[in-house]
RNA sequence: GGGCCGGUAGCUCAGCUGGUUAGAGCACACGCCUGAUAAGCGUGAGGUCGGUGGUUCGAAUCCACUCCGGCCCA
């Protein structure tokens, strides 16, 4: 008999299951994605007045997509679905930067070959073979990570309408003067012959000698010096650097002292005195005096073995005190920092040394030689002149080619420049006008552009876009005019960067084709290609001058910190130099993806997550819930244990939902709803309370503070509803008549709250959240087909109610008091469920305002019990428990009657009837 | 070494412009339920707010230094 009762009751009834299974079903989500072209329907959709573009920076197609990649896809791809859901026309149009060494030397590497042996278009193609393939791998990762955008269609820089922009965007620079060819020193490497990029470089341990010269000084300026024999120290472990020696770099602050020592007189920094003396072994024995490096400036020295030549003592922030004599000998063609001094000093950027690594003849001294030959005679003519002050040995890491192992020099040879100098000052004020989110961003870009030199933009490979510049055959002239490159740029429209290998001079350039210094018509064309930076960092102008549906400047741009110094800056730098703004309105940065501990990645460690396994294990919208979950302006954090968090808060928000869908399973919108005047009150309470969730949650989505929605909808699952309001509404919505009106006001609020929340969620956990829509549908067909096609839920202000929030906290107050009251009555094994309690509270000052704010039949249902007394004196009871928190003292005792087997409560009429009244009457009626 | 940032319970986050015993969810422990059931409910135990020093009547909140970690650069 007892189960009979069971087939009155409304239980919950629901195809949703409650376990995900989410690597599989997540698919079945996809496809109907794909099926409906629902990137289609939400172009079709947006009004155009109000316009979102959030522009993709694109990541290098080579290789699987990794966890970093991922996380900033689905960061990106909660924006523009939240911002269609808005009302805004919120296209996302996907990127791929495809150029550059990284591919080039993957592909030298598959095929065996290094660049010379390979025709530069056969190396092109099977370049962009490998680009391709990457493309449509990490293409179908992100997609698979639930990203709705362009996917049929995206933005690549390989392609010849991007390409030909870029050019343009040049050309433009050049009208403006910002172009020009200088020497800059880069990684040599003198056995392959070749210069190398910075990833070309490894860095092993070497010996190398450790030398210290003296720098004989021009007295002029120096005070006190008269009469004496006085010297700069130098330490260098290069000597074949010094025939290249222009200056020497003092630090500005620190203290430069005279220390004679017999009748000579040697400047050095005073941090340094013991350990120039330990390893000179001269013995400084009286400090003349001490000088700050800054007033150094200026004054001047003479090279230590080319008499005639003058040395000027400049300043430099790099000098250290860990090394060395801290006079730094300064070589502006041999190294980067020397470069920058050199050109903040206007120095000769002099390189002496020829690709093969020997002096060019015309060197003095050792001209002809190679660099350990000169090094040698630098050394002996040193010894000779007494100017080597002491000779050692260090071990030190030092750059070496990763192809040959040998160790690399630097060595200055002609570059191309964006002279940024020329338009620094405007791109510090574009920086200003920008919204950095978080703001410091603002403060990491502008002290690196106020702080960087000119864009070096040339690179000596093959897989690329052509710097489209000429030489004179005849007069040697440097052609780079805007006009050309326009012709360029046309052919390049036409078929793509390979014309400049596949197309004479006369082809490119037509009737353009001649030196304008000497009319010459036998040009040479360019070999550099453009730095990768270049290609990215036009892909404002490349791509969203170029769609219609897009506009410039972009809304927003949305990277990785790192990329303050990447494609924020050089997408920055184009824009100025171009159009005189910034190409975004808004940045908003993230931090890096560490472990668990707080470590970066790496494969070393062992600590690498990766994407893929991830959506294998737990799906793609745990990690898109990882990603909501963090407040990524920190790093962000990865681990086994976050995971499975994650794994849980997941589970809540989905049974919950299922929940409320399967209480949902005979209810029709359109026919069953009540208005909010005919609702129960407590309907209407957690109405008021889905207001301030939908407000909070919105305010969250507009700040682009994703880990407040998150939270904020998952606590209110857990707490509101799940804790209290789901379970106390057990009894109305199981035990009352289907159609009372009892029941369908809860089920009136649940519709509502059910759809709200996943409305909210969609932008996270979109794939469930999509998997529910479908079954809101069949409850109402008359929503959208898919859930990024519906609106975002409005606040309804006229369901705020303040007084009956403030009503429904003391409730709640009391609530807890009874809670653990009944914990107490558990724990004296007096009750095992709550309805086999009834509860007796005594009347105080504070419980007396309480007892008639609900009627008994609510309070009964609030504490889910079978009776609640509101008594002067407690009874005797063989629990008491006085509630510490609330002051509150309650009396358990048994529930009176025996157990309805309908609805399980207590009622003395259920002996009589079989069942209790009220079960009786819905009985009845049903029957 | 420089620029920028962060360090609150095992985990993810709150904690506004300094002011009662530092909050929440998850995880954990114990218990209940078996009509959300590879679910649900209740109770409870977890933190010297990275460390040190300072300003203050009072600091997780302000300052200095320091340790650890991250990005970028050298």
């Amino acid at each position: 008999m007892p189960d009979d009762y069971k087939e009155t009751l409304n239980l919950p009834k629901t195809s949703f299951p409650m376990k995900a299974n989410l690597a599989k079903r997540e698919l079945d989500m996809l496809q109907f994605w794909e099926d409906i072209d629902i990137y289609q329907k939400l172009m079709n959709k947006g009004e155009r007045e109000k316009t979102f573009v959030l522009h993709d920076g694109p990541p290098y197609a080579n290789g699987n997509i990794h966890i970093g990649t991922a996380f900033n896809k689905i960061l990106k791809d909660m924006i523009p679905k939240y911002k269609w859901m808005r009302g805004y026309f919120s296209p996302y149009v996907p990127g791929w930067d495809t150029h550059g060494l990284p591919i080039e030397l993957r592909t030298l590497k598959d095929e065996g070959l290094d660049k010379d042996s390979l025709h530069p278009i056969d190396l092109r193609r099977k370049c962009k073979e490998c680009a391709d393939r990457f493309l449509d791998i990490q293409r179908n990762e992100f997609k698979r990570l639930g990203v709705i955008g362009d996917w049929n269609d995206p933005y690549i820089t390989f392609k010849p309408e991007y390409e030909a922009i870029e050019l343009e965007a040049f050309a433009e620079m050049v009208d403006r003067g910002y172009v020009y060819r200088g020497q800059k020193p880069i990684y040599w490497c003198t056995d392959c012959q070749t210069a190398l990029a910075a990833a070309e470089i490894e860095y092993e341990d070497i010996s190398s000698p450790s030398i210290y010269v003296a720098y004989p000084l021009k007295k002029e300026g120096f005070p006190n010096l008269e009469g004496k024999e006085a010297y700069a120290i130098i330490w260098t472990t290069t000597p074949w650097t010094l025939p290249a020696s222009l200056a020497i770099t003092v630090h500005p602050n620190f203290d430069y002292i005279f220390a004679s020592s017999n009748d000579k007189v040697y400047l050095l920094a005073k941090g340094l005195l013991e350990k120039v003396q330990r390893e000179t072994g001269i013995n400084f024995n009286n400090v003349l005096y001490e000088i700050k490096g800054k007033e150094l400036e200026g004054l001047k020295a003479v090279h230590p073995f080319y008499d005639d030549k003058e040395i000027i003592f400049v300043l430099g922030d790099y000098v250290s005190l860990d090394e060395g004599s801290g006079c730094v000998h300064t070589a502006p063609g041999h190294g980067a920092e020397d470069f920058e001094t050199g050109i903040k000093y206007d120095l000769e950027i002099y390189n002496p040394v020829d690709g093969r690594g020997y002096f060019v003849p015309e060197t003095p001294l050792v001209g002809g030689l190679s660099l350990e030959e000169g090094s040698e005679k630098v050394l002996e003519v040193l010894k000779q002149k007494g100017r080597l002050l002491g000779e050692g040995e260090i071990m030190h890491s030092y750059p070496h080619c990763w192809r040959c192992k040998k160790p690399i020099i630097f060595r200055a040879t002609n570059q191309w420049f964006i002279a940024v100098s020329m338009f620094k000052e405007d791109s510090l004020k574009a920086i200003s006008s920008v919204q950095w989110i978080p703001s410091w961003g603002q403060d990491r870009i502008a002290n690196m552009v106020r702080e960087r030199s000119d864009w070096c933009i040339s690179r000596q490979r093959i897989w690329g876009v052509p710097i489209p510049a000429f030489y004179c055959n005849d007069c040697g002239e440097l052609i780079l005019t805007s006009d050309r490159i326009r012709k360029v740029s046309a052919k390049v429209r036409e078929h793509g960067s390979d014309c400049w290998w596949l197309m004479e001079t006369k082809e490119l350039l037509e009737e353009l084709a001649f030196c304008p210094k000497c009319n010459s018509k036998s040009l040479k064309k360019e070999t550099d290609i453009f730095d990768v930076w270049f290609d990215s960092g036009t892909s404002h102008l490349a791509v969203l001058t170029t769609r219609p549906e897009l506009k410039w400047p972009a809304t927003m741009y949305l990277e990785g910190s790192d990329q303050h110094r990447g494609w924020f800056q050089t997408s920055l730098l184009t824009s100025v130099a171009t159009r005189g703004r910034a190409p975004f309105e808004m940045v908003l940065t993230h931090g890096f993806i560490v472990d668990g501990e707080g470590r970066k990645m790496s494969k070393s460690l062992g600590n690498v997550v990766q994407p893929q396994e991830v959506i294998e294990k737990y799906g793609a919208d745990i990690l898109r819930l990882w990603v909501a979950s963090t407040d990524y302006r920190n790093d962000i954090r990865i681990s086994e244990t976050i995971l499975k968090n994650l794994v849980e808060s997941y589970r809540r928000v989905r049974n919950t939902m299922r929940y409320m869908l399967g209480n949902l399973f005979d209810f029709d919108p359109h026919n069953d709803s009540l208005a909010p005047e005919d609702m129960e009150e407590i309907d209407l309470w957690i109405l008021s309370k889905l207001q301030g969730i939908i407000s909070k949650v919105t305010r969250g989505f507009e700040d682009f503070e994703f880990h407040v929605p998150t939270f904020t909808i998952h606590q209110f699952c857990v707490n509101e509803l799940s804790a209290f309001y789901l379970d106390i509404n057990k009894d109305r919505l199981y035990v009352e008549a289907a159609d009372s009106k009892l029941r369908r006001s809860c089920q009136t609020a649940m519709w509502n709250i059910i759809k709200t929340l996943t409305l909210m969620l969609s932008p996270i956990l979109s794939f469930t959240t999509e998997e529910v829509w479908q079954h809101l549908r069949e409850i109402d067909h008359t929503l959208p087909e898919s859930i990024f096609l519906a609106d975002w839920p409005t606040l309804d202000p006229t369901l705020y109610h303040e007084s009956l929030e403030e009503k429904w906290e003391r409730i709640l107050w009391l609530r807890g008091a009874v809670s653990r009251a009944l914990e107490a009555a558990r724990g004296q094994d007096l009750i095992g469920q709550s309805l086999e309690a009834c509860v007796n509270i005594k009347l105080d000052s504070e419980t007396a305002k309480l007892r008639d704010i609900l009627s008994p039949y609510w309070w009964k249902g609030v504490f889910i019990v079978s009776d609640v007394n509101w008594v002067d004196e407690l009874p005797e009871a063989p629990v008491v428990h006085a509630d510490e928190e609330t002051g509150v003292k309650i009396a358990i005792t048994k529930a009176c009657g025996e157990k309805c087997p309908r609805c399980w409560m207590y009622a003395p009429e259920v002996a009589e009837k079989g069942v209790c009244g009220r079960c009786s009457m819905v009985l009845a009626a049903q029957s």
